[in-house]
DNA sequence: AAATATTTTTAGACTAATCTAAAAATTGTA
DNA sequence: TACAATTTTTAGATTAGTCTAAAAATATTT
């Protein structure tokens, strides 16, 4: 129905509105995107013909409801295919997005209502975030960030802030692993790291940087 | 590596080439593809200045040792993809080629050997075509055809010699599925049609049409 | 072997997506 | 408010893949 490309550019504003609010000027979306200015002008000119955002000249772009729709559908093919690299074939946390990318463009709903019944029907994918449903609803998720959490709280990892590769592997190669409960045994007032213990083994100590860029679901 | 429509070229050029010993000449090419014969000359001047292919004009085309690497890692793709989505996703028979299709040309060496692993390292796709291993190896199959078996003879349903949605989509609603053991009760001799019975329970009558056109595993 | 039919190639054009360089509009600042 | 800086758009070119129509080569028939 829609190209590579276009998906692409819709999935890209739609992350950009996400934080936003403002209509999403150009420069943005070729940043986001790795592309010129001058592309994006051209692209955006034909996604507003094709009725996908709304676009006046020099005031940047807005989602339509239907632009909205195709990006919330490509997000989640996209989370789906990250859930499915991670959970079955083993793919390490950092490793899924790349794939992912390519695999969100596969163009069959049938296959991706059958994936999620494959997955049973997961609400996050391994990075924490919420996997649109198949009418495009999104669920609100009670993840908190770890920083947030007071000495002798435990949580259960669930997700990330930070989705670059560098960090990823970081927390993997010290066993910050998706699932794992971890429990902080002490808040370092001077530069406010963590202290904390994983899954009854292993103490840490973690930056306030690395704790801030940790999503877990507190428990109780 | 290469692209979509490179690597479609490159497979359709192998398998007219697994049939013909000949150089595969343009029109095939096109027919094949679904495309016009300018489009095809165009093409294979770009794939032998690659050196994927030899070409002289009028004469037709001929993989090298890499065009025919690069065609059988695609057809292992794409008979591992079919098998993820008949095995794991429970896709019909007749439903997988499509998509496969698309997920064949997905980039990424270490996603086809994690799928490979993931699904036990099949030697066959839903169809009964061998799937190329790691190195490009392809197994001789000791499938035969159900027409060859004599009155009394057993075998399991291993495959299709013809892999049309309309012949897939009758041996289906027939309960001709993968891996069910059907016995020849009778070959009626005027019109060579084949009286078989499945698994114990149904007796069934198949044209010679539809018993040239079955693969079978014939058992001892 | 000449005439006809078929196949293949060339020439030129088209679309989608991209780019650079320059022009136009907007925003920020003195 | 006017000048400078930044952002955005336009104009024109490029690449991959495709097409139609015509020309050239090959194959077939008489």
């Amino acid at each position: 129905m829609y190209s590579f490309t276009e998906e692409n550019y819709l999935k890209a504003i739609y992350k950009l509105q996400e934080q936003s609010s403002e209509a999403i000027n150009t420069n943005a979306i070729a940043i986001s995107i790795q592309t010129k200015a001058a592309s994006v002008t051209d692209m955006i000119k034909k996604l507003s013909e094709k009725k996908l955002l709304e676009y006046e000249k020099y005031k940047g772009v807005v989602l339509t409801e239907l632009g909205k729709k195709v990006a919330i559908e490509t997000v989640r093919k996209h989370r789906l295919w990250e859930t499915f690299l991670h959970n079955k074939l083993n793919f390490t946390w950092d490793a899924v997005h790349d794939i992912a990318e390519q695999l969100e463009h596969i163009q069959s709903q049938e296959l991706i209502d059958k994936l999620d019944d494959f997955l049973g029907f997961p609400s996050h994918d391994p990075h924490g975030d919420p996997i649109p449903g198949k009418n495009g609803e999104i669920k609100e998720s009670n993840f908190v960030i770890l920083s947030e959490l007071m000495e002798g709280e435990t949580g259960i990892i669930s997700g990330v802030v930070n989705h670059s590769s560098l960090f990823l592997k970081h927390l993997e190669s010290n066993e910050l692993i998706l699932g794992k409960r971890i429990m902080v045994e002490e808040v370092v007032a001077f530069d406010n790291s963590f202290q904390v213990k994983i899954e009854g083994k292993k103490i840490l100590q973690l930056s306030n940087e690395v704790a801030r860029n940790i999503l877990v679901k507190k428990m109780k």
